[in-house]
DNA sequence: CAAAATTTTAACACTTTCTTAACCGTTTTC
DNA sequence: GAAAACGGTTAAGAAAGTGTTAAAATTTTG
């Protein structure tokens, strides 16, 4: 499956609203509405999102008051407001990008392909699979070439944290911290453990090694 | 010390560059100045900045012909070229945002901040450049010439601040304090014995040198 | 609640890195 | 121009980090 970008809509004139909604979802995106702040508020706290559109004028809590809550996801403001003053204002507390209405589609959409790009370098949703190996996200479940392995739940958050993080070394703190979610106390010793019996399992189907070890640092997925 | 964002200033119009120099040096930022495209491709290639403000319309090699061979570093277009064209174009091949002539000050030091605040979020794949040099951030090695040369934690730490801090002199105990967060206890002596290593570590890939003493001070980066 | 699975602890051998200390040449100081 | 301070190099021993194993402690499961 597919997974479609989720967008969240803030704006509170219905026909302006429509029209959004209508343009992204014919560009392949998931569309969600908020027709005010306090909605937009709402939903951020049940879900997460991968953008934000929004408008700065809003009946009750203003768009300025949403960036401020906002910390994670790209917000574009998409604002009738175009005197400079509300542009250096939106961005410096927050958000993205800044688009005055009217505005033209196109560009619209290049700059949410912007946004979305530079997110997508950062974590959210990356695939699990690497050369040979899958996560499957059921929490313990390693395909290798697809063979089931099936691993502890200590040893899944650890690959997926690796598997996560392609390309960086996840310093050994670092990574405790990161599964600390799922195991509590995990401390150096017992994760070096962990990372044995990862590499022993893998081992018994792969010749190649998939964890590498950077000296005094902590570990990455071999490149 | 504070290190002063690096922000490569690509424009062939001389008195809208000086403008644009002085505005951000003003605001705390330390510019690189490119004259014309190839000029700028020459200085990319020696060296990372943080973010780079193009204009399009360059003798020789084009702005567009940039944004595709800049991959880690944001880049903002300043651009004449109003259509919905352009600025579609530089956006989708990697442009991270338009700006118009004229442009207003404040909400180009705004859409500035925004940059390099996504950047600092988005810890991906840092590395640090200078002429044959570059340090990878994201695997602990130093590459000369492409080439992968293993460092140790110390070592690396070394470098990282000599890197981070180009053009300056590191004094003795100020270096030492830098890279404590990684080794605790390393002394004036020991000091000297890392530089030295790191020296014999280069020096068996290519013919320059790039540490240099400083007599009772400290070290530098050679120019 | 007992059996099974998982995690932690601890011990060991082993590797890599760091510091120490000595030697020597250079630069500064008096 | 000799003494003192500084910097570069080297080698060896100390220290720190890693990989593996097995058993004890804990948690999960039927």
């Amino acid at each position: 499956m597919i997974y479609l970008k989720k967008i969240l809509i803030v704006e509170d004139d219905i026909s302006i609203h429509n029209i959004i909604e209508e343009l992204l979802r014919n560009n392949g995106y998931n569309t969600y509405n908020a027709y005010s702040g306090t909605e937009a508020l709402l939903l951020l706290e049940k879900e997460s999102f991968d953008l934000i559109l929004l408008d700065l004028m809003l009946p009750a809590i203003s768009g300025e008051e949403i960036i401020k809550n906002v910390e994670d996801t790209p917000i574009i403001v998409l604002s009738a407001k175009f005197s400079i003053e509300d542009k250096v204002n939106s961005l410096l507390s927050g958000a993205n990008d800044y688009i005055t209405k009217p505005f033209d589609v196109k560009e619209l959409l290049a700059r949410i392909e912007v946004q979305l790009r530079m997110k997508g370098n950062s974590n959210a949703n990356k695939s699990l699979k690497y050369k040979e190996l899958e996560l499957l996200n059921d929490n313990h479940t390693l395909l290798i070439s697809k063979q089931k392995i099936k691993l502890t739940r200590t040893e899944y958050a650890i690959l997926k944290q690796l598997l996560l993080n392609l390309n960086q070394v996840i310093p050994k703190n670092k990574l405790l911290n990161l599964i600390s979610v799922d195991t509590e106390d995990c401390d150096e010793n017992s994760l070096r453990v962990h990372i044995s019996n990862v590499r022993k399992k893998i081992k018994e189907y792969t010749e190649e090694e998939y964890i590498e070890s950077i000296w005094g640092i902590g570990f990455k997925i071999k490149e």
